[in-house]
DNA sequence: TCGCTATTGCTAAATTTCTAGCATGTGCTA
DNA sequence: TAGCACATGCTAGAAATTTAGCAATAGCGA
């Protein structure tokens, strides 16, 4: 099971730079270092990044001459991990009750429209269920 | 916002024990390390727990002659940050995404009655939205 | 009672993480 | 062309994390 260290494996910094990453998409070393809480320096960030490239966590391309990183697990693939954990870390693997605390973080500042899409969801999920 | 260190300010092991504790809801220096993947020696366990309690995280309580560790963040509260966090990282906030992910994730496993629930909670929160 | 086991307290060392700074190269512009 | 701005590569030191091991104590069964 590799996919265990896919979110233990991480020290501190790399994981809010890899947090980060997710939430953009992708970023430069200067973007990083604007984006995070309590940023160490420059070069910090850049040791990070570069440790991270080498666990195979992320890749970088060239933009001009500044480097871009970006994770390699797709987005798709990261968001599985992240519900999948927390899901079994906070609600006893339970979809239900995950969804119930979810709309009631958002509480008021759900749209009656939203509500409809959730809805739409959950009713199309049913549909395939059998 | 002392809270956003609530999620980032833990070392790799604080949080994969952190986890553990939240999933138990308490457990003893033992079942800790019989309840990790790749578990360090009982010493090590022992010295994690108690740095944790140090900086608030944890407390325990005895139990006879051994201490039972448990979170000091209610379940409740975890559950919120956890949530909060992930919807921030992979979902651009957007509960609907996350909602339709979460039921795509226990896919088949999920039944009839449990979407039926589930639909229901939806229900609620549209009624008390408005 | 005696010894065995399990547990804590403590200390210290190994390892990892985190950070800064210097050297170097490249493009841009005055 | 000379100098500035900005990026990377690298090295090495500081700080934090992670770990092991020894001493002491309390309970429990033979």
């Amino acid at each position: 099971m590799a996919h265990e260290d896919e979110l233990t494996g991480l020290s501190r910094r790399e994981r809010q730079i890899m947090d980060f990453l997710f939430q953009r998409g992708k970023a430069s070393v200067g973007e990083v270092m604007d984006g995070i809480p309590n940023p160490p320096g420059y070069s910090a960030v850049r040791a990070t990044l570069r440790t991270l490239e080498q666990k195979g966590r992320v890749v970088h391309e060239e933009d001009g001459r500044a480097y871009v990183y970006k994770p390699t697990l797709r987005r798709e693939a990261a968001r599985k991990s992240a519900l999948t954990h927390v899901l079994k870390t906070f609600f006893d693997n339970s979809a239900e009750q995950a969804v119930a605390a979810l709309l009631e973080l958002k509480g008021p500042k759900l749209t009656g429209a939203e509500l409809d899409r959730v809805a739409r969801i959950v009713d199309q999920a049913k549909k395939e269920g059998r």
